[in-house]
DNA sequence: GTGATGTTTGCGTGATTGCGCAAGTAATGA
DNA sequence: TCATTACTTGCGCAATCACGCAAACATCAC
């Protein structure tokens, strides 16, 4: 099933995952994850904002199944929960002209 | 030109079209709008919200780019800006899953 | 255990958003 | 001109959002 279904539900979702790149922060933050796996704290050194900051970017992010997160010891490492999400990045570039 | 571009611009130009997005209403505009020009009451009936409101949203899809109007008399009409917008769309809903 | 590092959560604030309603503008026809 | 239809704009309210900061939590080294 490629997930449940009135159209109303589906815009809805899709209104969810558009909400979530309607970012310049986050929209960064899947640039670096494009290249590969980044831990919280890299992405909030490169993106540039705190800690605590980013962390809640990403669980924006996770939470429209954007992104999917990996534990290691201490360190939480987060990486695109699939191609496509770069496909929709570029696409709203492109719209964006 | 693409348009002008840092590259914080033109994640910049990319979150103003994700946020016009982001909205399961306007989502259900630019439905309409994919089979031919409706009118702002025409949408307003479709969508099921004030003849204001809409135009609001309307207001929203033009600033992003996104749709264009035109005016026939007293009514404004509207169409999609690029056949890209439903692309964009479309990717949105695939990632939603 | 303690301390250090890395991440998440909670709180307060200022800004933005969607909505309903009233008022304003634009074009048409009597 | 006056009335009607069609749309836009302004205002106020409640909800949401991004941010900074402080506190809590988790993991590891010692």
């Amino acid at each position: 099933m490629v997930s449940s279904n009135s159209p109303e539900q589906s815009r809805e979702r899709a209104a969810t995952v558009a909400r979530a790149l309607a970012d310049a922060k986050r929209l960064c933050v899947l640039e670096r994850l494009a290249e590969g796996e980044r831990s919280v704290g890299e992405l909030s050194r490169d993106v540039g904002c705190q800690v605590p900051n980013m962390s809640q970017h990403l669980a924006v992010l996770r939470s429209a199944g954007l992104v999917l997160s990996r534990r290691d010891g201490s360190t939480v490492y987060y990486r695109l929960a699939d191609e496509t999400v770069i496909d929709a990045y570029r696409i709203l570039q492109q719209v964006a002209g």
